[in-house]
DNA sequence: TGAATAGTGTCTATGAGACAGTATGTA
DNA sequence: TACATACTGTCTCATAGACACTATTCA
């Protein structure tokens, strides 16, 4: 008889790919490591799941830990995948939930507690530097920014980058900097404005981007578009 | 000073959601509980992640143990989502890492061990019936036939469910037993056999479904479908 | 006035869907 | 021969993309 084999029992994380659009570039919040492993490299914000709690809870908590963002502040947040690889932490096994979180462009409320070394950092430099993070972080932050730009093909999320009021021209920034193309301003809108219950009308308009008053919008109630806005046939900026 | 908070340490569980066409209907593979909890009832096979198993290797082990396909015989596997409800499992906490598999139309070479109970049954009477399944098995279920549609819309991946050889009859009948419609024949032929990579022709024919002799074709390569196969427009069954 | 953006019109190419029609096997 | 399925042709409609054009603000 061979002995049965050993059961794992590990702690759990949840890690975040925080990403927000700024400066018409698509940035990923960021830690900078007090301690080792790692020290001093770049991580995604997480921590260790408590007794008793909810794993997305767990997420929103460790989102207002680092951001000062409470859930209601919070564009979207989704499971994006588990990561488990028995050796990804080298000090002792570690099953980390990532989550997925869109916000909108706001001044950070504080950087206080762990999050004193938060940043926004530019995404697609930490895509292209295999390196730079932390642990399995690129991996996480791939599968993260690869998530986002499917989702905003065939959902409306990419109005939760956008202020609860927004013109069509920002929510178009959303999907270039994402994307990293440029898009047709005129079938954009038209686009847009067709597609039932990607964004709903206000009275109101504004002139905040310059130019001709533009109509302001606020998010629509669909959950998915059809037909999607594919990012295929798009040229290239 | 307030006590640190507890951190979680916890059992991890892989459970699947191996799908499979057999007579027409897309068929989930369940097993009967033979202990309490939920005694009697069905539930998705599953089991325990081992000290040092990587988890798609404890969902590759789990599958193995249930149906004897080993991993090259499985058509498709991906992980879906993780389940850690702190009351998931009322005995104690559980965090599960769920899977999706898809396989062909193959008599099962055993169901040995814990698989004595094994059955493939029809997938929309447990999406129907909330409570037909144990735990929170019914949601599992349903996240995984949601993701298998959306999958067959924008990967080639409906190929998983056929054999290394099949007609594209058999490609078809995927389709339609998954989404649950009925597709256009000469429609379905010309759009897969012209989106690239989807489908790749060999020299030889079969009558195995009856009429005129059809070609036997093979996966492409293509890891996505350019433009996808939308579901949406297809009519109803 | 010119520069900038909003928003509409319109032409073309592409693909989906409906469905007719031809090809080639089995019973 | 009847039939079943394979596969192709063709028509119509919807949408994407290119791009011209008008509208409305600010500097």
């Amino acid at each position: 008889m061979k002995p049965p084999p050993a059961l794992l029992r590990s702690a759990i994380a949840v890690d975040l790919v925080v990403l927000t659009i700024s400066e018409g570039a698509l940035r990923v919040l960021l830690i900078r490591r007090g301690i080792p492993p790692f020290k001093g490299r770049y991580a995604l914000p997480g921590g260790f799941v408590r007794d008793g709690e909810d794993l997305e809870d767990a997420a929103h908590r460790e989102l207002q830990e680092e951001t000062g963002l409470r859930p209601a502040q919070v564009g979207h947040l989704e499971q994006l995948r588990t990561f488990g690889a028995p050796r990804r932490d080298p000090r002792e096994r570690v099953i980390s939930v990532a989550y997925l979180a869109f916000i909108p462009n706001l001044p950070l409320p504080y950087a206080g507690g762990d999050a004193a070394t938060a940043s926004l950092e530019k995404a697609d430099e930490f895509l292209s530097e295999r390196s730079a993070l932390a642990f399995d972080h690129h991996e996480i932050l791939e599968c993260g920014i690869e998530r986002a730009r499917a989702k905003l093909e065939y959902t409306p999320l990419a109005a939760a980058f956008c202020p609860t009021h927004f013109t069509i021209l920002e929510l178009r920034r959303v999907y270039e900097a994402v994307w990293g193309i440029s898009l047709d301003p005129a079938n954009f809108h038209r686009k847009v404005t067709k597609s039932p219950g990607f964004v709903t009308p206000t009275d109101e308009t504004t002139t905040r981007d310059g130019g001709r008053p533009a109509r302001l919008f606020v998010r629509g109630d669909a959950e998915t578009l059809h037909p999607p806005l594919l990012r295929h046939g798009a040229s290239a900026d």
